[in-house]
DNA sequence: TCCCCTCGAGTTCA
DNA sequence: CTCGAGGGGA
């Protein structure tokens, strides 16, 4: 049915239309948010969405009317319990080159302490692309299956991961009291294609790929359409265990086979960096014929005990990488370049596309970064590039095709206007003369596109966290005139009861939605002081750094305070990890006129929570330790990487501010400066009795 | 002064 | 998830 384009409907019509569609795709969300069973394909939703959008734009006054904006991205599905990880199941850096094999190797070598040619063993193994699941054996008992979720919490699927032949009732030997085998479970090949067969014929969508297809299986509320799907599983880690029956990684994997448990047959010990990039080759060339989808090779240390000594970076382990094939590529035509306004007023160009799939996702926009990353690839409007879905998300344009570039094109022209306020967007200078990537809107508080988006930052989910104010409500707030800026977020109730406004009347809000949204704005009004210092926007300050002010200061009237004097200025600047220029954007922040009124106003409805005392967790939480002389178990990145973990701080020298000295034999003037400053000296092997590891 | 790591900010799609 | 830049150790 060919729609009448929007522009030549009736205000009466548009309504209708809006509201039908509104109800439509609410209840595709729903489908394919909590019931993992899409009912339209991708490109069917996206036109729904499209054509819903364009009504918006045509008749704003529809944007009161929304009732699918409260859905959008709602709730989880609540019909799988959660289940928290004891160990967490975190990703794995990547590489892409063979040099950066080189790299992580040499990496490996200097955190141990080994010399550059000291032998060590790695395992190359595929990399299943398909979903990580964590399998709980109680002597030798399947008790528990998990998905990695958030990769600190997943959701429980025993009963689907029961009927898995691949996943053992019980495990045969010998095995431990408890032990969490990881692996990943995937769809073979031919099992995908009679899957989508299946769905055709039944008039059901079908699936994008196999991984989509075995996460859509494995998280079926009828574990008996799981059991249909035919999926597979191969084990190659673990979690938690109350002792392991091996000491290497090829030995876990050796245990996993005899225990009944797949493991995969291309996984290979291999002594250096070559034989693991002659591996990855190997592995490449055999990607085809395998039947199910590998996304690249994971290289892991083999020594367990290595393992243990290497530990974790912040996010990922310091003993495995990902060697990722490169990324599948797709061409298509670039439209527009439009320019997105950020919170702290950064322009952003995005491009807009026509719809091209790349590996398996439909793509309509990718980020073009800045105005240099556009001059540096000349793209044009009207080009023809090439999209690549960098580290498997996030589209990039890599390059625009020269050849197939309409003779017509003109090199893009960065504004250097805001496009919402009109302000002159400046890239600013540091001292050198340097220019910032980014161009920055200078209209600051007149902005609508910033302001809207600091409120959008201030109930965000790691600030102040309010339920029922997303982005949508928050866009019709502030168009509305009601939410101008955060302390009007805490007057809504009272305005609204004097009958400024009724928000019941708007459709979308019900009387129910308005009373939850109420409740979660009175939720509010006690934040804790880093989210309330992270939610106020302050360039610079992120979570990390919101948290080091917060803990610094114990209040915010203290930080206030702080902040509007010369010493504040310093302390701040000692806060550690908070530097000069940190420092300096937070001084400014509190000193900005406009920004203390809206602070007073604020203050006045809500009161940040005090901050309890630096948990003393560990012995050595918040002092400064110094390593000297030779440590004989452990090395000097080890030995800081533990202290950190354990709350102290590292220093490289002896002075009046260090709390303790760990000495191992040959210390020499760091030892006598600390017993000259009376300072706390112990051994390496007291260190590890004092932090509790033995 | 250089280099490595961490943090902030911005973004996509399903 | 990635890029750029700040912070801090060498």
């Amino acid at each position: 049915m060919k729609k009448k384009p929007v522009d030549q409907l009736s205000p009466r019509v548009a309504r209708a239309e809006h509201a039908l569609l509104g109800a439509e795709i609410a209840a595709h969300d729903r489908a394919y948010y909590q019931d993992d069973a899409p009912t339209i394909s991708d490109a069917d939703y996206d036109a729904l969405r499209r054509r819903y959008n364009a009504l918006e734009e045509q008749f704003p006054e529809l944007l009161t009317a929304h009732s699918l904006s409260a859905k959008v991205g709602a709730a989880p599905s609540q019909k799988f319990a959660k289940v928290r990880h004891s160990v967490a199941m975190l990703s794995l850096g990547n590489v892409f080159a063979d040099e950066e094999v080189y790299e992580f190797v040499a990496r490996v070598k200097r955190f141990l302490g080994l010399a550059e040619d000291a032998p060590l063993a790695f395992v190359a193994e595929p990399k299943i692309d398909g979903l990580s699941c964590s399998l709980r054996y109680e002597r030798g008992a399947l008790v528990q299956a998990a998905t990695r979720g958030d990769g600190f919490e997943g959701e429980d699927v025993t009963a689907n991961v029961r009927t898995l032949a691949d996943a053992p009732k019980h495990l045969r030997g010998d095995a431990p009291a408890a032990l969490d085998v990881r692996g990943e479970v995937y769809m073979r090949h031919e099992d995908f294609k009679t899957l989508n067969l299946r769905q055709a014929e039944a008039g059901k969508p079908l699936y994008a790929n196999p991984r989509n297809a075995a996460a859509g299986s494995l998280r079926q509320l009828d574990a008996a359409i799981t059991a249909s799907r035919n999926l597979h599983f191969f084990a190659y880690t673990w979690g938690e265990a109350s002792e392991l029956p091996a000491q290497t990684q090829t030995g876990m994997l050796a245990f996993f086979e005899k225990a009944g448990l797949p493991v995969n047959p291309l996984a290979k010990r291999c002594a250096n960096a070559d034989e693991m990039i002659a591996h990855y080759r190997l592995i490449e060339q055999k990607r085809a014929t395998l039947g199910y989808d590998i996304d690249g090779v994971v290289y892991k240390v083999d020594d367990i005990g290595l393992q243990n000594r290497l530990g974790f970076a912040s996010r990922a382990p310091r003993w495995a990488v990902a060697h990722k094939f490169p990324a599948e590529r797709a061409t298509t035509i670039l439209r527009d370049i439009e320019i997105q306004v950020g919170r702290t007023g950064a322009l952003t160009p995005v491009a807009r596309l026509d719809p091209v799939t790349v590996g398996g996702v439909v793509v309509q926009n990718a980020t073009l970064h800045n105005e240099d990353e556009i001059a540096r690839k000349d793209i044009r409007i009207g080009d023809t590039v090439v999209v690549q879905r960098a580290g498997d998300v996030i589209p990039q344009v890599v390059e625009a095709l020269l050849d197939k570039r309409p003779a017509n094109a003109m090199p893009y022209a960065f504004p250097h206007i805001c496009p919402a306020c009109g302000s002159a967007a400046l890239r600013e200078m540091d001292e050198s003369g340097a220019a910032d990537v980014v161009r920055r809107c200078t209209g600051g508080l007149i902005c609508p596109a910033q302001a809207v988006e600091r409120l959008k930052h201030f109930c965000s989910r790691l600030a102040m966290d309010i339920e029922g104010l997303g982005d949508r409500q928050i866009e019709l707030f502030y168009k509305q005139g009601i939410v101008k800026n955060p302390a009007d977020i805490f007057t809504l109730q009272k305005r609204s009861a004097r009958g400024a406004f009724d928000l019941t009347r708007w459709e979308g809000f019900g009387e129910t939605s308005v009373r939850n949204l109420f409740v979660a704005i009175e939720a509010a009004r006690k934040p804790a002081l880093n989210r309330f210092i992270y939610a106020l926007g302050v360039r610079r300050i992120g979570e990390t750094n919101a948290r080091r002010l917060a803990r610094h200061f114990g209040s915010f009237e203290a930080l206030r305070a702080a902040a509007l004097t010369d010493d504040g200025l310093a302390e701040i600047n000692a806060i550690d990890g908070v530097g000069a220029v940190v420092a300096e954007a937070v001084v400014d922040f509190f000193r900005e006129a406009h920004n203390e009124t809206v602070l007073d106003e604020l203050l006045a409805e809500v009161a940040p929570q005090p901050m309890e005392a630096v948990a003393a967790s560990s012995p050595v939480a918040g002092k400064t330790v110094v390593f000297t002389g030779s440590l004989e178990r452990l090395t000097r990145d080890e030995a800081k990487a533990q202290a950190e973990r354990f709350g102290a701080k590292v220093a490289g020298s002896v002075s009046k501010k260090t709390d303790l000295v760990v000495a191992g034999p040959g210390a020499g003037s760091k030892l006598a400066k600390a017993e000259e400053l009376g300072i706390e000296v112990i051994s390496e092997d007291d260190w590890f009795k004092r932090t509790g590891q033995e």
